[in-house]
DNA sequence: GGCCATAGGGTATACGTATACGCATATTAT
DNA sequence: ATAATATGCGTATACGTATACCCTATGGCC
């Protein structure tokens, strides 16, 4: 593009400017230590002077490094996708901007999830590595992700840290959070205190926050009822139909910690047609801090995680991975927001 | 990647293979017509067997097409963030999968609006073309993007359709969405509709939407009042102080059309405040559709636009450009999405 | 003053593909 | 039968950069 007007610029019209060899310009902008420091900087005026930037295609042809990332996106094949995890966008945002930062290049696509892995593969062509998107059941994923690791392609995933599948991991603390939540809950004087969302391996965050919940509750000298627990995916509909079945089960709970605030508005969805009355009958906690929890009608208490920082994290530990640097898993704190859903 | 356990193979491996040299593997790849049908099924049969790939760099190096497109995302350097646009995310993944589809790649940047014009440069190297995308007023920027345009940049945006501004445009059709939100009303008996947007220059879709409202209420006979108009961007605060202003302006209305839903629910918090009942009081229509309109209380009635068809028809009109197809400009229809806020 | 190390940079070439050009053979026109 | 044309493919080379290798001058050291 822009050829006509003034063809693009290369490392040659630098160097003739510059009274030097091609390769002595792409060494200084480069950053190597062979080229004395009045060169390099006549070099870089240079450049500048042209607005010229390294072509990406030969550099990384030549150099067989891409100087970009991948972003697989994995999405259910859910019906309400208008409904489509909110908060993630911030997280690609915060991608974008610090593979910008570090001289990358960000290329997306969107996954059906049980696709086959032909698509990860074509992108580990294309990108020095990748970063796996996604909430919830991607385990099935995961193990034909496989092939992938013995190829050696490099990548790094969003999710449970304290789950030792495949890969390295980045994640909130949920076990913490889930701990908050539950501490909060007890707080207010809640006893019986149930669980909405999946505690199964498929799910290894949704356990942890349960998990964490257990915790809270132990600590607190309760002993958590397995029976108010019920398994859900991160959907409205699924809350929905989770919360039913707890109060048509007949059980006595006071509270409702929910994985997700997809979950949570779902639930207070079926409670406020069983007639019960929030928060005071039932106070609910949800995960996420979508835009909607403010919206909802008691609004809604939730667990905000660092978006933000967790892109960064993310970025930051497969250009690690990437160089061969060796990187620990790191855990991202998380926040309680109490909002009039658990409001006594 | 993936080097290790078999290294990629290249043109030159699938024509030893088929007894044919590189450049004839080159055409039948690309469907030159200068290769017998024989030849080509081999090679291409070859090349599957092989998991063959073409080498984007060396491919985009030599052709000079990158077989990339670029999505620049403006943000309002905004406070509340959290609240981005929510919408944009099924038309990023309506993009995805069309670019796909095409064999092109997608690269993603995010833009504050107001920065220089540096950015959008440098992408439109590593490209074949810009999609741009952002809401409201990024009027300021397109002039910066008249170097672009000097340099022969293609680029389609994401606007109004009947704004004449620099390159080509796919949007909603705003002003005929205007209409039946106004004839709406109408419809449930309001006749003192205020609306709350930019209608001015800066944000022609708002615009659009206030000449449809406008051109409803002339259709039933009712003549638009000029004070019942309040600027505001898209965010909730805005909405807010404007719904206020116009509350405190003492004059009677009955309706509000909003050109967001983001406004939509600002200022449903103010009619609350200011103790007016809805719907009775004050009927409220939004924009957009976000998954908020519909938790909203009363829930919000809104209109929904396809996001999906969007992403669709950019990736086109952008294509049909870079190959310098004709192209129209092309309007795509928005529906109107009936809840509690207007329910007689 | 000879010797080696080092800094600084030039020469040559490879990365994998696409395309201009040329050259046969096959086909048709005359 | 011969010239004109088309078909199918090989030869050579360019795209712009990065890197292995080589060379020269300079300085320090004994």
């Amino acid at each position: 593009m822009g050829r006509q007007p003034s063809a693009k610029p290369t490392s040659f019209d630098i160097a003739y400017l510059a009274g030097v060899s091609q390769p002595t310009v792409s060494r200084a902008l480069r950053g190597s230590k062979s080229v004395s420091a009045a060169t390099r900087a006549n070099i870089e005026r240079i450049a500048r002077e042209l607005n010229y930037t390294v072509d990406k295609n030969a550099s990384s042809l030549r150099s067989q490094r891409t100087h970009t990332l991948a972003l697989l996106f994995f999405e259910d094949p859910t019906p309400d996708e208008s409904m489509i995890n909110p908060f993630f966008l911030s997280m690609l945002g915060s991608i974008t901007r610090e593979c910008a930062l570090r001289g990358y290049d960000l290329l997306i696509s969107f996954q059906q999830m049980h696709n086959d892995w032909h698509v990860a593969y074509q992108d580990s062509h294309r990108s020095d590595g990748i970063i796996l998107l996604g909430y919830g059941d991607y385990q099935l994923y995961l193990t034909k992700l496989e092939h992938l690791v013995e190829m050696g392609t490099k990548f790094v995933r969003w999710g449970s840290v304290s789950d030792d599948g495949i890969g390295l991991t980045v994640g909130s603390d949920n076990v913490g959070a889930g701990e908050q939540a539950g501490a909060h809950l007890i707080e207010v004087g809640r006893r019986r205190i149930a669980f909405l969302g999946d505690a199964s391996d498929h799910a290894p965050e949704f356990q942890d926050r349960y998990d964490g919940l257990c915790r809270a509750m132990r600590a607190a000298g309760l002993e958590p009822d397995p029976a108010l627990q019920r398994d859900a995916v991160s959907s409205e509909d699924s809350g929905y139909a989770a919360a039913r079945s707890l109060i048509e089960s007949g059980r006595s709970f006071d509270a409702v910690f929910a994985a997700s605030d997809l979950i949570a508005i779902g639930a207070m969805r079926a409670q406020a047609e069983a007639g019960l009355r929030l928060p005071q009958d039932v106070a609910i906690i949800g995960f996420d801090d979508i835009p909607a929890a403010s919206l909802t009608t008691p609004t809604l208490t939730t667990v905000m995680q660092d978006m933000k920082g967790a892109g960064t994290l993310l970025v930051d530990a497969l250009l690690a991975r990437i160089d061969d640097r060796p990187v620990e898993q790191r855990v991202l704190p998380a926040r309680l927001i109490k909002r009039q859903s658990t409001a006594v």
